[in-house]
DNA sequence: TTCGAGATTTAGGTAGTCCGAAATCAATAT
DNA sequence: ATATTGATTTCGGACTACCTAAATCTCGAA
């Protein structure tokens, strides 16, 4: 039987894997909120069962089998995220948190009802892609505002969905998924990031910046993006 | 802090107590699918939380804390039934197993939006009462269709949603909440009940009639309603 | 090459929910 | 009044998910 336990770990191995090269047990203690020995032993439990190939000291990967689990429960935190925000009107800040819960106790039938009911979205509310039925999803490169050179036209395509925060103060800024900017400068010690969106410009932290994926719409002429790590 | 399992033995130990005036340990261990032992023991529990008075070997009834915390699950449950059935469009015998998992999850602040969206709602898809916010339900007496005499004019009020076989065949027979119907006769040894709908006539299992809660339009001349037990 | 520091695992334990089997109780029939 | 029986509780045990503290490992700095 796969607990709500159970797909929390993997799923958010799995986003921690679209991050990092290299998932940690400390990672996955901080995004399950759970302490780094239950963890350990939650992931000798997954590795039993064929969800994750994991080695002690080293590391853990999904299966095949625990990376179906968890896109199924992305399927359904986004579907849900998409469905609270268009139908019933709730604000982009808000929608994170209930679909945490409402994503592991909804039926199939359920997810097909909303699927049907929003004409399939391919999208959430802060630009994460919606895995298909059958597994599929489009996990394209992540290039990070923080990585992004002065002088480059670009434009939203993702923001984190956890901060609260994070997403009141995008929203009042106006930077949603689509919004498209231009990179005025980047200031080399502290990292802020001076943009101009529409006529405005404003300035962000690269705590911030970092939590916004674009992509490049205009390079600038004066060199080459920066890799991200 | 209240458990999905604290919620659901206090709920049913409120359906219970609207149906019989004595609340056992198997009566609810047969509604919560757990064995006897397992409920003394989270009688036992409830108890000491002051959300029940237990007095071993002779029943459970539920305090005023109690009473409100099945209350506020109840609400959820026929807030999220009325929402599924008539914003999403799911049938009414799908709607119950649905809503038994969301109730636990979804915050205040989602049963408030349900609640706007559908202009605060009096009665759920099966016709039974949904608590308002403040915890004040209607709790009418409630008159099985077993208990009516032949000749008595009648509509449904109320029906079980539990079990999807039956809501289905109700359905079929056009047998809902506001249905008018007269029952013709009824089987004294088999309690076999026939009625008519509209032009139509059929018969129901005392099985069947006793899942059926009506209000009574025009009394049978020849004597007084039954008492049900 | 050795030595820590920090990350990780192991050890020992709690809380919650469940079970079957055995013991006990309460109510009824004799 | 007593025996029987069905309901209920008690007992011993299982399983999951969590914790802290102690032991152990890994890897980079010296
Ligand atoms: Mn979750
Ligand atoms: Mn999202
Ligand atoms: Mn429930
Ligand atoms: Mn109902």
């Amino acid at each position: 039987m796969i607990t709500e336990t159970d797909q929390n770990y993997l799923k958010e191995t799995y986003a921690l894997q679209l991050e990092h090269d290299h998932v940690t047990t400390s990672m996955l203690a901080d995004r399950v909120g759970a302490s780094a020995a239950t963890v350990t032993g939650m992931l000798k439990k997954l590795a039993e069962r064929q969800w994750v190939a994991y080695e002690p000291y080293k590391g853990v990967t999904l299966t095949e089998t625990g990376r179906s689990i968890a896109l199924e429960v992305v399927r359904h935190h986004r579907l849900l995220e998409t469905y609270l925000s268009k139908a019933l009107g709730i604000p982009w800040d808000k929608v994170h948190d209930e679909a945490e819960r409402l994503e592991h106790v909804i039926s199939e039938y359920l997810e097909s009802r909303i699927d049907e009911l929003l004409d399939h979205p391919a999208i959430d509310p802060h630009g994460s892609p919606i895995p298909a039925h059958d597994g599929s999803i489009r996990e394209s490169a992540r290039l990070h505002l923080t990585d992004v050179r002065a002088g480059t036209d670009c434009e939203i395509v993702e923001v984190s969905d956890r901060d609260p925060g994070l997403l009141a103060r995008l929203d009042r800024l106006k930077l949603h998924p689509g919004t498209r900017l231009q990179v005025l400068g980047v200031e080399p010690i502290d990292g802020l990031i001076t943009l101009r969106v529409a006529t405005e410009s404003l300035v962000l932290g690269s705590k911030t910046a970092s939590q916004v994926i674009v992509r490049i719409i205009k390079e600038s002429h004066h060199g080459r993006v920066q890799q991200h790590h």
